[in-house]
DNA sequence: CCGCCAGCGTAGCAGTCGCTACACTCACTC
DNA sequence: GAGTGAGTGTAGCGACTGCTACGCTGGCGG
């Protein structure tokens, strides 16, 4: 692994626990063992280090969620992907997607575009899942963006103790009807 | 209406084009046709107005929300709910809503404990309108929740040219099966 | 007519930001 | 052994941040 890689993987962890939003170089370099010089030459710029630490935290959740083997029931799938979201690994990777969604809420850059292609990847992984667990393909393309937005609002939520577990036991009942009726 | 009023309400005009990431009271001023000076004479520190420009936007869309007449069913509540989300007056203050949720992600103050307050009117002020709308009491805590995380999640999506069309319907299937059947 | 104080402008503080200029070391090739 | 290039440390640039010190103004009550 070269340094750049290196610098990128660590600073996607440090960015899991801080949030994209304080996140200024020294420091950051500082928690890393190194000085902000290095980053940027390594990196190039501060936008191009942030593109890559949220292509970075998408890569980790993608491998876990691609990993997931098929439910038994699109119920089923519906809450093995929220156990999935929930495992503490994935959920700080999400968070950070969440707050890289909201910081190019108002097409501030590298925010909007580098998170609009790591959402389409997570988003096709979802759908995935959710074919292989035996979602109709009629309703495929509805689920798979109710669920993906249901998550994403969850974890907004969830900041100020709002508990997930209504919204998902309707969720999933809602999946289950509309999967196996009509 | 008092000079602090005015600045709050003109300052959250200005916020809810620009956004509350990037705000600083320098340009902010410039926009308000005053000094920072004074902004913070009358408001008292950077985190108190931002406060105020997140409860402003959030009273902004309540008066909407409000004023909502019961819909017909509980499928028909989701779409006028969905509708009047859209209605740009009511997006822009969303938006605003969900950028200042995610700067509250990581604990960050002000925007958490603001954020935490202004959800449970939202919230709260839903549930009264699909309680309106014939969602049977079983099914309100749930529906509320859901409901409330897509709108958000799918204002996430949005961002990046993802159409909501799909989710919506799904949800207002969902929602109008779950209040029918049993 | 005087004092007072809310409201406002000017100027500036100490600190942080992303980024760069420059010098230097070290391993390498020729 | 000279030259070369990647990698690194130091120091600092100009811009910007939230905030404050200080002085002025105008209208009010005494």
């Amino acid at each position: 692994m070269g340094r750049r890689e290196e610098i990128v993987e660590a600073a996607t962890d440090h960015a899991l626990d801080h949030g994209l939003v304080g996140l200024s170089l020294r420091p950051l370099a500082e928690a890393l063992g190194t000085s902000d010089r290095m980053l940027l030459y390594h990196l190039g710029s501060k936008d191009a280090l942030v593109a890559e630490v949220v292509r970075c935290a998408t890569a980790r959740a993608l491998e876990r969620l691609r990993a997931l083997p098929a439910s038994a029931s699109p119920g089923a799938a519906v809450r093995d992907l929220h156990r999935l979201w929930e495992a503490p690994a994935v959920r700080r990777c999400q968070r950070l997607h969440v707050e890289a969604s909201a910081l190019g809420l108002f097409g501030r850059e590298p925010y909007a575009s580098t998170v609009g292609s790591a959402n389409a990847l997570w988003s096709s992984a979802v759908r995935d899942h959710l074919a292989r667990s035996g979602v109709p393909a009629a309703r495929l393309d509805g689920v798979t963006h109710l669920v993906d937005a249901t998550f994403m609002g969850l974890e907004l939520d969830a900041s100020f103790g709002s508990p997930a577990g209504p919204a998902l036991e309707t969720l999933v009942a809602a999946v289950e009807r509309l999967c196996s009726g009509s």
